[in-house]
DNA sequence: CCTAACCTTTGAGTTAAGTTTAAGGTCAAG
DNA sequence: CTTGACCTTAAACTTAACTCAAAGGTTAGG
């Protein structure tokens, strides 16, 4: 398979998979006589791989740590201890957003209960202290 | 108050704080004879508002887009459409990693899962194919 | 007066994950 | 044999949000 199959076939401009090569990411890469990249069928495979893993929230650098060159030598107790801090991550980041989107959606409702004869630069100073009552420290 | 000063009572790094002038973010700065940048009492408030902003998601281009030079002249509709906006990319962002930790969690499961008896490149193989079945279009 | 701790500026460097550009080689069809 | 679609490389450029370095001015304390 030539770089523009393989692109066609996962989505992937061919310079990203270019790029991916570069950096130690890609390997399963040969070369016909005329200097062509050519793939096997499991690179769709392989990428498709690196897709989900990077939509996970694992960087390339991680990525790279994990998947080994072939298939088959993966390291069980690597892979497990990566898997679940990826989660506890993932934990974090969500409680950060849930967090975060309480606090506009207060702020909002504080915005938009605005006393009707409040005028704006009273209401803006009323939002703000008790924005940064709740977000000072945070 | 001198940079120092703010750095201190911020918490953030004076570099961070030139920063912000230079991109046109923290505008409430004075000179003194001698050149130092001298700041009022507000530069510690706004520099939090930046801060939590920041941790709520809001590029630095997208504060200063929000936040007016002086605290008084908001523009309501604005302001009240980005909140919404942004509250919306939060919960896009949440359904994405609510997908995520399942995913993982999932595959966490059918590694530990593994028959004793089966050796690691069937398993690898298995684990995969389960892998793509449920990420591949993802 | 000296020294240490501040402050100033400009400009370059950093990281991640690519994209773009320039200059050129290869190949299949007509 | 020419045209156009592909392929190659190296190197520079991109974005965001900073940090760091160099070279120098200012100030408070002893």
């Amino acid at each position: 398979m030539k770089i523009g199959d393989l692109a066609e076939r996962t989505g992937l401009p061919a310079s990203k998979i270019r790029f991916y090569e570069r950096i130690g990411l890609l390997t399963m890469v040969d070369r016909r006589p005329n200097g062509y990249r050519t793939y096997p069928e499991q690179a769709v495979v392989v990428l498709d791989l690196i897709t989900s893993a990077q939509l996970a929230g694992f960087s390339l650098d991680e990525i790279r740590n994990l998947v080994p060159d072939d298939l088959d030598g993966w390291e069980h107790d690597k892979l497990l201890g990566a898997l679940k801090s990826k989660i506890a991550d993932i934990q974090a980041m969500e409680q950060r957003l849930a967090k975060s989107r309480k606090q506009l959606t207060a702020l909002i409702t504080e915005i938009e209960d605005k006393p009707d004869d409040m005028d704006c630069t009273e209401n803006a100073r009323r939002v703000l202290s008790s924005l940064f009552m709740r977000e000072s420290k945070a």
